[in-house]
DNA sequence: CTAACGTTTGTCCATCCGGTCAAAAATTTG
DNA sequence: CAAATTTTTGACCGGATGGACAAACGTTAG
């Protein structure tokens, strides 16, 4: 077992200010990726000097990495409440829509993941071969045991948990081009509304109607 | 109606060079992001000096713009080929197996895009407001005709659309994740025809079983 | 109050990077 | 062949950027 490094006793100052920290890089390194951020960006979008900001994180780097690190975390949450006990296509249909609510309200976080993927994930592979993929391995391994079951069609749940993954963090990661296609808002949360109703549609039924 | 600039005569070398610059590019600009590449990185790669790059495209970005201008058409040619005339399954079903052809054999032109979008697409939003958005609502007509005539079942066909190069995309943007957490490739493109399968069921009967 | 410690800032540096330029080398044209 | 033109290169420039540092300023505990 790896060990953690201990538990740095940090000030209020510290808590706060490495906070507005992040808050600012998360805004940053989203939609800049890694490499187009300054760290003077930064720094001004927390409201402090580059050496002040210098002083809570010494590199560059270490922003992104603590970013990434927590990120992981509320990231997999979703996937992780999937349950053996509940009837599976509500199992299912509740996993697409909290991570369609974690589209919509968590974007940035969406954003960064992809730009991190997207550039071959050279700052957290180990992450994804080792926590993600074990996730993974023990969800699919429930998911073929309702198949197993005959209570959803059977396929292959990894490619199922995919789809699902790309379809919800679609509205996050394009959402630009999913504006320019919508054309202009009707208020409030309309285009994700919409694609609850979608998504669930083609996950339960398909677009095939049974005859 | 824009008038496109008079198309330059260009010598053999210079055909030749730009060609090379841009495959060069593509490699780059698809791994790095635009500003996450450099000028050095991309004439490296053609086997050039900078120098001589610049000489045959003045600025960074007249690349990338390029690029961009070319990526497009070929981006869009499924959707441009799907046709009333035919059966709707048909049809649908095509058009996501040319999609995920796509992904499979052009992957780094999905990452260019996605990489473009996930910014913002500070560099193309006119063609997603004009070209993308026409193409789309022409298309989206169409499918309304098929569900209205009970061809398939009702729903949002952009979001349809949507779902479509979400799932298919991912092959390509996502990659390193996708390997990652299927682990070691079984030769060929096994990933590939599996995913092919699974969407086909997918998109045609979703996962809850007729009874 | 004051010493110790934590925070902030201005200044500075080395490197990288996009781009220029003039001159050399290669190629094409007459 | 030689002149004209195109291609290639080395040297250079200015600005941006990541980061170092010491000095100044605040805060807190004794």
């Amino acid at each position: 077992m790896t060990m953690d490094a201990p538990a740095p006793r940090r000030t209020r100052i510290q808590r706060e200010k490495r906070d507005l920290i992040l808050e600012a890089a998360l805004d940053v390194f989203s939609t800049h990726g890694f490499r187009g951020s300054t760290i003077d960006q930064i720094a001004e979008a927390a409201g402090m000097s580059k050496p002040n900001l210098l002083y809570y994180f010494r590199r560059k780097e270490d922003i992104h990495e603590t970013l990434m690190r927590r990120l992981l975390d509320t990231w997999l949450a979703p996937l992780r409440e999937i349950d053996d006990v509940g009837d599976p296509v509500t199992e299912i249909r509740s996993y697409i829509r909290r991570k369609l609510e974690m589209a919509r309200d968590y974007p940035r976080e969406s954003r960064l993941f992809a730009n991190e993927i997207l550039q071959g994930a050279p700052r957290i592979m180990p992450m994804l071969e080792g926590e993600l993929k074990s996730l993974v391995d023990e969800k699919a391994e429930i998911i073929k045991g309702w198949m197993r079951a005959g209570r959803i069609t059977a396929t292959d749940p990894r490619h199922l948990l995919f789809s699902i993954w790309a379809t919800t963090q679609h509205y996050a990661d394009f959402d630009v081009q999913v504006r320019a296609v919508l054309g202009p808002d009707r208020g409030g949360d309309g285009r994700f509304e919409d694609a609850a109703r979608y998504l669930e549609q083609l996950f339960l039924t398909g677009l095939v109607p049974p005859r």
